[in-house]
DNA sequence: AGGATACATGCACAACCATACAACCATTTG
DNA sequence: CAAATGGTTGTATGGTTGTGCATGTATCCT
């Protein structure tokens, strides 16, 4: 059915808000991204996101491919329930301040895209680990 | 849209195997039960599985009913994404060993039943509190 | 080569959480 | 009333987990 490993495994995963921020993003967008869009995006620290984003892998909710010095997280099946709900919630995501937040500032940084790809790294410099 | 909480409240209680299997067995069968019964399905501690429903109830996905000695737990909304989700993962549910042993249980737990009620308390003493 | 950048991770610490035992409350029954 | 039963909750404890700092690895650029 999915590639997902046992559901409470899932639960666990997406039982903290900022992992739960990174697949609703993915989710909801369908979106592909690099860790440095994750971390201008959710306003975190660049080793939270990259923990969060590997957790989330090792749940099999995401992979995260290599491209030179950038990783490009997507999601492992979009048709997974967990997912389909992450999707569907974002409609009325609304009356929620943080989720809302993340869209906008989603939608601001892929604006600085070129050719569809991330080139700049870390937007917000107090937010890298050094 | 639902009673629940912020969906990350939801996600976090179903972070515990004991609370997700409670909701899934209420989901799957949109079932009412009293705490003995699901003692007695889930092969856990009384105090275990009342904490576990105290826990569900806080998030907004159960609501306990008091009537006499007996508290009846039933879904708040079976419309519920998480609800749902729940429900459609009990079609494929025999690939998970202790899903498919609580629905056995639970079933033969519901024989047990008079008058669509319990009346006879937690069989497997070894597990009440005291 | 050397520096800068994108990302991952080892370690320490504090906060959280599930569990266990016991006590407690409420209701029914004798 | 007293005993028994269904259920909840206080508290202590051991284990888990998220966070912060620093460091490490791999890649790109000059």
């Amino acid at each position: 059915m999915s590639d997902r490993k046992w559901l409470g495994v899932a639960f666990k995963t997406l039982s903290d808000p900022i992992r739960l921020r990174i697949l609703r993003l993915l989710a909801a967008n369908n979106a592909q991204m690099c860790v440095c869009e994750f971390v201008d995006t959710l306003q975190e620290r660049q080793y939270t996101i990259s923990r969060g984003l590997g957790l989330l892998e090792q749940a099999g909710l995401v992979q995260g491919q290599k491209d030179g010095r950038w990783v490009i997280y997507s999601l492992i099946n979009k048709d997974d329930p967990i997912v389909v709900l992450l999707h569907d919630v974002a409609i009325s995501v609304e009356d929620d301040d943080v989720l809302s937040l993340d869209q906008k500032r989603f939608e601001n940084r892929m604006a600085l895209r070129e050719e569809g790809c991330c080139q700049i790294g870390i937007q917000t410099v107090a937010l890298r680990a050094r």
